[in-house]
DNA sequence: TTCTTAAATAGGAATCATTATCTTTTAAAT
DNA sequence: ATTTAAAAGATAATGATTCCTATTTAAGAA
């Protein structure tokens, strides 16, 4: 996983950093989509010295390299997902819980439903799904 | 329009204000999902002395009484929407233009979907689609 | 209509996530 | 080992949002 993460900063002409592997594995065991505070505080326990403007500089940059993706929420605290292949959200109305939620069969019956419906004046990319709801337990 | 509003306020037991009135009308006439600061914008053409602080107030209690919805995004600046029937988003990837989109058959479909198909430990209360892509001209 | 009062607003200071700046360090190519 | 552009560290700045408090007001009661 490390090593899938340090061929990809290479692929995109990165520089394979310490902190940038430790910020990516902040993510990736850090469940539930952490916030730059969320992995400050991880990272920080093996990389006591690391400065919090790095910490968002690198998320920018994999994100903007597509190595992370942000997640959409009504907050105004920034997400981050290492999830890459296609899925969905759970986002709880309760707490600040979002999951993520894959479904090939649900994959595939939308985009077979936008190869026939076309919506004007728009090209669709991608199609993501926010369900929302409560978690049991 | 102001009138639904208005009856809205009263059954909610809040207090029908100019300010409130003045906030929703901006939010439904500014198409395109307005973040506060565009309402703030629009509402001082007709009330040049409305404090900042009151329409992030307001837009937050208007909020909780489901009369205006946050709009998820990837950004820290809170967008709005005034359109409670059940819809969904057109994302531009490249511009923060935001559209709804209606498909009556669409909803039918994945809610016939997920009656058959539970997610485990879930209970989904409402599903949205955030269709990102481009659009024409 | 006037009175009463809890709710709402105005204005401005405070907060806090995020950005920017600038200096020092370092990855990695030569 | 040298070189150098990129990256990290430290910290100041920014800007959306929230908080605070005095003042005003909507709306029910008299």
């Amino acid at each position: 996983m490390a090593h899938f993460f340090r061929e990809k900063l290479k692929e995109k002409g990165l520089k394979v950093t310490p902190q940038r592997v430790a910020i990516y594995e902040a993510i990736v065991n850090l469940k539930n989509h952490p916030t730059a505070e969320n992995v400050i505080e991880y990272v920080k326990t093996n990389h006591p010295n690391i400065s919090v403007g790095t910490v968002y500089k690198v998320l920018d940059s994999l994100v903007e390299n597509e190595l992370l993706k942000k997640v959409k929420t009504e907050k105004d605290i920034m997400r981050y997902d290492a999830v890459l292949s296609n899925h969905h959200h759970l986002y709880c109305t309760e707490t600040e819980r979002i999951e993520d939620y894959e479904d090939e069969n649900l994959n595939e019956m939308i985009s077979n439903y936008f190869k026939n419906k076309k919506i004007k004046n728009f090209k669709v990319q991608d199609i993501k799904l926010q369900i929302t709801g409560k978690f049991n337990k």
